[in-house]
DNA sequence: CTGCTTGAGCGTTCTTTGAGGGAT
DNA sequence: GATCCCTCTTTGAACGCTCAAGCA
């Protein structure tokens, strides 16, 4: 009885009375019901949802083949049963949104869901639910919701519908992202890349206020100075100024307080914390305030550019954050609940020579005996408070800073978050991936790695059983992982150039928040973990931006195609770039340093900013080309390095063989440069290539496309199976520039078609032209000049291609005299076409006017009631015509409601008016009162009444 | 958990050179 | 009878890319 359709009604025009009705037990579905054949939606629901328990009462356990073998009835009973399991779903779901407005109604006042989230997934199921076959619906168990129980009713009524994780993941069906979706997604993707680099800008320009560079200069200690007066800047040299840096700002948990980001800035630095962004900015102040030529460097943390990445991540992860672009942690106004947990546990083990450690010795002293850093903390809440102290315990690597004890602590407390602990378990993830091993020193025994390896699993395990525990209770079927992503992620640092470095200089990375320097290699291991796609590391200077993703990424082609069109986006950066090179070469200290270090007085200040970026751009371009091979065959599909010769496809061929930079799982690995595209005689053709005498082909493949059948039999006939079902393959190296006969003695010489492809310049034969004018042929027809016509491509026309020509071609010696004869035909032609159109106006007036006077005539013959309507019709194309004469601006409506005349007499325009209201004026036409423009061949007849019409007399 | 293989879905690219019937 | 002009059935198959599932 019911169909799809019934359903897909229902679920648009009435999800929120079936929610209310499922929830309050009143009578809002009736309406709907009504509109059914027989019985309300509410009994149709409840036998289903009484089918349906019967099934999986009588067949748990078969879920799978529930669908196939249906006990209850027919496919169509299946149908139903599974339409109203949709019903239901929205059911359950706007039991959630309602419950957020009225909480006794659920009676899960802990339940948190986002209204927001919950409205997408509604969006998503019902656009999906449009799209989903039959065998699509999903079986859930369907528990009483115990919430209703008072009611009777609510027994069937409010239903819950219990998601089998298991059955749905497996029976998902896979729905694909449209081109609509793809190119929202990138639309959205740009336009949030856009304004996220606007907001890097506007905390760039902060950077730059005098007054908190001024006031953070206030706050330092007369040792810190010193960095200010080193001729060749290194990273450790910035070991002081970093730590007093890191004692003195603390990232806090952000409130949204609605500030503009300058004040914003001061309040942060007034209370000496404040948002990661603020404290990354305050640091890229100090440095700037200490003369030191420095950059604002932040992870442009953007929407996705395929569609289903996010809807994934918000199905999966943060709901927070998964609202799109807005849950970024960019946010305009930052985002509650950010923990100022940090890479410091990361530093703590890193040992790497190049990586200056900021001991966590002077940090516990400066603990201890600093209380003012303290007392600015006293306004903190215990979290905060809790986690600095964590953070600070695992920089000093001691032994009881172990996640675990975290764990413990936290435990003391009550239950910890599932998020954090997920984004514990990644900072340990990513901390012994980055730096196994390095802490030995430190923990100086295989006790504690043994303890880390047990506290690695202890958290996981324990945020496995927190899920257990809040799956079996069921209250959400959506993650509680909330906040559990980017949290105390590195999105802002700062670089700073340091000249003493690398001999040629270097930007340096320096996290003062986090008390790291020179950690750039760190980036990308601690924004995986924190789950962020570090796609775009753009640094800023001077109102401008320069992408230094290349600095922090070291597997490029990961990245590679979540990043939007280079083209695109190196013409956004184009205008910023300049700006970021002018800012970060001129300063004073800057130029002098480079004197120095060059040794060379002659340079100048541009040329030095040009080298600093050139150097910078090569050094990138140097990590571009000496990217490791990647271990993973996938990679190599599109690696714009690198290639292998199994992921080729059927037109490519590795040629040279060699070098060979190594090898992956046996495969020999090849420079991407060695990849040669292969094609068809004809299709060099095209370029204007030949291939060269006695090559033969380097690839032959088979062609797999039908041939027609008169081809068949052809072929059949002559045995020429082999032959004409394949490709012969030819490459660049064998070919040599097309070389086409000379047109000789006035012929063009043409191909096997009488034609010549003139697919571009190139293809045109020596000696000869391309006229591509219309019409051209007839001419060099009428003058026996030899031409051919010229095919410029095919076109698809009722369902085949057919060719386009585009004029002829012809030898040159001809051009100028079949130019002349077309010019000569053409204004023949136009001639003509001009004369032609006057003799179609004129006959055209000639019937327009005869049919008036014929008219006229009937009518006064034969005028009564009946011809009012002809008449009024003529009138009317007379009073436009007139109006049009006149010029009057007015708009139609007005003209056929109340025509204006020539004369502007009032009375004579009231009586026109009324005759024409009443249709019993019969204009007369006076021949004293008749005028003729010579000029114009134009007599204007006129009525006593005051209407004219003009008549063009020939 | 990661990587590989395989299969499927979807979008893009390539293909490619009339015939018949009515009017003039 | 020759020629011109208009309309008809407005492709569809292969390939490449991407993703998900299954497996090791």
């Amino acid at each position: 009885m019911r169909t799809r359709h019934n359903s897909k009604t229902q679920n648009a025009s009435s999800g929120n009375e079936n929610a209310m009705r499922a929830v309050t037990g009143s009578e809002g579905g009736s309406r709907v019901g009504s509109r059914k054949e027989s019985g309300t939606l509410a009994e149709t629901s409840r036998e289903a949802v009484g089918k349906l328990l019967r099934r999986r009462a009588n067949a748990r356990g078969s879920k799978g083949s529930e669908k196939k073998d249906n006990p209850v009835g027919t496919a169509k009973s299946g149908t139903k049963v599974h339409e109203n399991q949709v019903l239901d779903k929205r059911v359950t779901w706007n039991d959630v949104d309602a419950g957020a407005c009225s909480k006794d109604a659920i009676g899960n006042s802990s339940m948190e869901v986002d209204e927001e989230r919950i409205e997408r997934l509604q969006d998503n199921f019902l656009d999906k639910s449009e799209e989903m076959d039959d065998s699509d619906w999903e079986d859930g168990s369907i528990p009483v919701n115990h919430s209703t129980e008072n009611d009777p009713e609510s027994h069937i009524k409010g239903v819950t519908i219990e998601f089998d994780a298991e059955d749905s993941a497996r029976r998902k069906p896979v729905r694909r992202a449209t081109a609509e979706e793809k190119e929202l997604a990138e639309l959205v993707h740009k336009v949030h890349l856009l304004c996220v680099l606007a907001r890097s800008r506007i905390i760039d320009g902060a950077c730059d206020d005098p007054l908190i560079q001024a006031s953070l200069l206030s706050l330092l200690p007369a040792y810190v100075f010193k960095v200010s007066e080193v001729s060749k800047l290194t990273a450790r040299a910035l070991s002081p100024i970093v730590s007093w840096f890191h004692d003195n700002f603390h990232v806090r948990n952000s409130d949204s307080t609605g500030r503009s980001f300058p004040s914003a800035l001061a309040y942060a630095l007034e209370n000496r914390e404040g948002t990661a962004e603020e404290i990354a900015a305050l640091s890229v102040a100090l440095f700037r305030a200490l003369k030191l030529t420095t950059r604002f460097v932040s992870i442009l943390d953007v929407s996705s550019l395929k569609p289903e990445a996010d809807k994934n991540e918000s199905s999966s992860l943060d709901g927070g954050r998964s609202g799109g672009i807005f849950g970024s942690p960019t946010l305009m106004v930052t985002r509650p609940k950010e923990v100022a947990l940090s890479l410091d546990k990361l530093i703590s083990c890193d040992k790497k020579e190049n990586v200056c450690e900021i001991s966590s010795r002077g940090l516990s002293k400066c603990k201890n005996s600093s209380p003012t850093s303290y007392n600015t903390q006293s306004k903190k809440s215990a979290i905060p408070d809790e986690l600095n102290d964590r953070a600070s315990d695992s920089l000093s690597c001691d032994a009881h800073c172990d996640t675990s004890e975290a764990c413990h602590s936290k435990e003391s407390q009550g239950l910890k978050r599932k998020g954090d602990l997920e984004f514990e378990t990644q900072l340990q993830m990513a901390l012994s991936a980055t730096a196994a091993g390095n802490c030995k020193s430190n923990l100086g025994s295989d006790e504690k790695n043994l303890n880390s390896d047990e506290n690695v699993s202890s958290p996981f395990k324990r945020m496995k059983k927190i899920e257990n525990i809040e799956s079996s209770t069921s209250h959400e079927g959506i993650s509680t992982a909330v906040g559990s992503r980017k949290v105390g992620s590195p999105l802002y640092w700062a670089e700073v150039y340091c000249s003493g470095e690398n001999f040629t200089g270097k930007w340096v990375h320096v996290d003062a928040a986090n008390a790291i320097i020179d950690g750039e290699q760190k980036v990308e291991a601690a924004a995986s973990a924190c789950k962020i796609a570090l796609r775009y590391v753009v640094a800023f200077a001077g109102h401008g931006a320069k992408d230094v993703t290349r600095r922090y990424c070291m597997k490029w082609h990961k990245i590679a195609s979540k990043r939007v069109n280079p083209a695109w986006w190196d013409a956004v950066l184009a205008p910023l770039r300049g700006l970021e090179s002018g800012a970060t070469g001129g300063t004073m200290h800057m130029e002098k340093n480079h004197g120095n270090s060059a040794g060379n007085s002659g340079h100048n200040v541009e040329s030095s900013v040009a080298a600093r970026s050139s150097l910078e751009d090569m050094e990138m371009e140097t990590r571009a080309l000496t990217e490791p091979l990647p271990t993973n065959q996938q990679a190599y599909r599109n690696h714009q390095l690198y290639a292998i010769e199994r992921w080729l496809n059927k037109y490519q061929i590795i040629h040279p063989k060699g070098p060979v930079l190594g090898f992956c799982s046996g495969h020999p690995v090849y420079p991407r440069t060695c990849v040669q595209t292969l094609k068809t005689k004809e299709r060099w053709l095209r370029e204007a290539l030949q291939v060269k005498v006695n090559e033969l082909p380097v690839k032959v493949i088979k062609n797999s496309t039908k041939l027609k059948k008169g081809q068949v039999y052809e072929a059949e006939d002559h045995d020429e199976v082999d032959s004409k079902g394949n490709i012969e393959l030819y490459g660049k190296w064998q070919l040599e520039p097309l070389c086409l006969p000379h047109a000789v003695n006035g012929i063009v010489p043409k191909n096997e078609r009488g034609q010549v492809d003139m697919w571009s310049e190139k293809c045109l034969p020596p000696g000869t032209v391309h006229l591509g004018l219309p019409r051209i042929f007839s001419v060099a027809k009428r003058l026996e000049i030899d031409y051919a016509p010229a095919m410029v491509g095919f076109e698809f026309r009722n369902g085949r291609s057919t060719p386009v020509f585009d004029g002829i071609v012809v030898c040159s010696e001809f051009k100028d005299i079949i130019l002349e004869g077309y010019a000569e035909e053409e204004e023949k032609r136009v001639a003509a076409e001009k004369k032609r159109k006057e003799a179609q106006a004129i006959s055209r007036w000639f019937q327009l006017l005869s049919s008036i006077v014929t008219r006229q005539r009937l009518n006064n013959c034969y005028g009564d009631g009946s011809s009012s309507q002809t008449s009024r019709a003529i009138q009317n194309i007379k009073n436009n015509e007139s109006n049009l004469r006149v010029g009057d601006s007015q708009d139609d409506k007005q003209s056929q409601e109340c025509p204006k005349v020539d004369t502007r007499d009032a009375k004579l325009d009231a009586a026109l008016v009324a005759a024409t209201a009443e249709h019993e004026h019969e204009h007369v036409y006076l021949i004293e009162d008749q005028s003729f423009d010579e000029e114009n061949s134009v007599r204007t007849k006129r009525c006593h009444c005051g209407f004219t019409i003009q008549v063009e007399e020939f």
